[in-house]
DNA sequence: ACCTGAACACCGTTCAAGT
DNA sequence: ACCTGAACACCGTTCAAGT
């Protein structure tokens, strides 16, 4: 029997997309940690080394993952003035809530910034809604950061208690050390236990963007675009 | 020459401190990648093995290196409710400058809710100073989760475009992305060119606690802690 | 109690060899 | 053009064997 490199014949092509949705699969069912390219290639039936005539490497193909999430938001609601505040707190909400249904997958945007189309359509969204709300041009650019750093480090910290198992294990042992707290050496956290223990994962994160909204009603236009002017 | 599992004598006991200080140097040095319990075995002229005695695991040692880095932000001014705001930029501004001496640090506290003594009493001058300006204790406690999350990921997203060499590379792909925008599909975007790309890291961190401040002295404290009530 | 070597079960990526 | 097997250079963690 001659050795050769090939075993069996060779299958029929893929695709970039087929290869981003096993990704997805995998992440959905086991978290961002799971999808390795060899868990990713197992998920098509073939090796590792066939992804990469579609995706350029991991990172790669963890930036294709994001922005088919990206995809799942609905933007079809015109920007409307007088709604411009409510339609930008849901549309933060769902941009979370499409993370949340992809476990870790929030650690990408925060990995490097996310350049694919259905990123550039929600920034250009969320932008238009600022605009209706006459907000400030470099207020309105310079928030879009902020609000998107807030939203995806949100993302990201729920999934951690989604992802695995240690899910109760983690929470458990943050509320254990809370109520351990000495109020000698940490006394205001001691006062304040009723209020830092109070309020779930929604709530908070609800709280978290009226107050961004709120800053940025009731804060100057930044100066100096470039240093020195 | 009989086999054994040791060629050499043991060496002199380490100790926690120990590790953690050669995960430091490897971490300030390559960034939180190069972090590896073989590598940091190594730095220490021992095996991976050895490390287990001092540390759970690899996930345990990066939260004791965090508590380390949180340790470095001088925590000595006491708050002054006649300069609170002041204090509370200037030490959000620390805790940011402390992360980005070690590259990629800040992911450890988007990972997992840190519970370290010096993370915990950096949290606990937080609430110290939010008191010293009258703030309301639920408003107070639900900030500090809020900042925290800005300001973790604001380090993060900095220190990919410090810790390799592909700091510019990156940089120029997004103004690239960035310089081609289509105005037909981007049309907000494409309007507010010159505000997207002014300002630079600092400028746009000043303004993001700035931003976050304001809105917590212009927002109703949050009701419902428990749901239903 | 702690150090050590070896092993296990994984990684991402490259490349020559096939079709 | 694309699939494939094998290899390279890594991982985290465990464990029996030493001192």
């Amino acid at each position: 029997m001659t050795r050769s490199t090939r075993d069996r014949p060779a299958k029929p092509p893929l695709s970039v997309e087929a290869v981003v949705d096993a990704g997805l699969h995998v992440l959905r069912e086991e978290g961002i940690d799971a999808v390795s390219m060899r868990r990713v290639a197992a998920e098509l039936d073939t090796g590792p080394a066939s992804l990469y005539v579609y995706v350029q490497n991991r990172q790669d193909l963890l930036n294709l993952m994001f922005d088919a999430v990206a995809g799942e938001v609905d933007l079809s609601e015109r920007p409307d003035p007088k709604r411009w505040r409510e339609q930008l707190e849901r549309l933060l909400t769902d941009i979370r809530a499409a993370m949340d249904r992809y476990p870790g997958i929030a650690r990408v945007p925060l990995a490097n910034v996310p350049t694919g189309p259905n990123s550039m359509k929600t920034a250009d969204h969320l932008l238009g809604l600022l605009r209706a709300g006459r907000v400030d041009e470099r207020s309105a650019a310079w928030f879009v950061d902020v609000v998107f750093l807030f939203v995806n480090a949100a993302a990201f910290e729920r999934s951690i208690y989604v992802a695995e198992g240690d899910a109760e294990a983690q929470l458990e042992e943050v509320q254990e050390t809370f109520a351990q707290i000495d109020p000698d050496k940490f006394p205001n956290m001691a006062a304040l236990m009723p209020a830092l223990t109070s309020g779930d994962d929604d709530q908070r994160f609800a709280f978290g963007i009226r107050l961004m909204i709120n800053g940025l009603l009731n804060s100057e236009p930044p100066r100096a675009g470039t240093p020195g002017s």
